[in-house]
DNA sequence: TGTCCGATTGGT
DNA sequence: CCAATCGGACAG
């Protein structure tokens, strides 16, 4: 297995988000490998999509990495609790992403296990807050490489489309029109989804 | 500086 | 259904 190349996120969000379920997010830290199949994740187009941190030309220091080449990672803070995990997607300057909202895991289940505290596999990766946890995955990754030795995604085969579903996407009430626009794209089988 | 609020989660 | 908990965004 290799790890999904530079061209490959320097798409738009809408063509990366589907093509990323069934690959494998991978981190090493540690030295303890930890990893899991996407299963569940979200397209963010940028300035024009209302759900998106940088709607409307918002360009803060949080989301300077957004306005990158994509490739690297978007991690953010929500509720002042939990880390959310992004792949920044598209060229220099067009500042999309794919936000990743649940794995199936794999690599590392015990190690996983002892960070989120808990033994129910169901609950280990089932979930945006959930998968940076079991991963790992904190503030310091902010702009971190995806083609690095922390955090990479494998490649594989495509899926064949009929295991592939789309909703709008999830707890963004406050986008007004763009609450409804299909974004959100998943396994359609997957025991793994965030769903509540 | 002050106020408002969230791309969530776990427990009632 | 609701609280937790705090940094970011923005108004003044």
């Amino acid at each position: 297995m290799t790890k999904l190349p530079l061209s490959f996120y320097q798409r738009s969000a809408l063509q990366v988000a589907p093509e990323l379920l069934g690959k494998v997010l991978v981190t090493c830290k540690k030295g303890e490998i930890t990893s899991g199949v996407i299963v569940e994740v979200e397209a963010y187009t940028g300035e024009d999509d209302p759900a998106s941190h940088v709607y409307q030309g918002r360009k803060t220091p949080r989301t300077r990495i957004l306005y990158e080449a994509g490739g690297r990672v978007y991690v953010y803070r929500i509720y002042g609790i939990y880390t959310c995990l992004n792949v920044v997607t598209g060229e220099k300057g067009q500042p999309h992403s794919v936000f990743i909202r649940a794995l199936e895991p794999r690599e590392g289940i015990e190690v996983m296990k002892k960070r989120r505290g808990t033994e129910d596999i169901r609950r280990l990766t089932s979930g945006p807050a959930r998968l940076t946890q079991a991963l790992g995955i904190d503030m310091n990754f902010y702009g971190e490489s995806l083609t690095g030795e922390r955090i990479f995604i494998l490649d594989s085969s495509s899926l064949p489309p009929h295991e592939i579903a789309t909703s709008p996407r999830i707890n963004i009430d406050y986008a007004g029109e763009g609450r409804n626009l299909p974004y959100r794209f998943y396994l359609r089988n997957s025991p793994f989804l965030s769903r509540r």
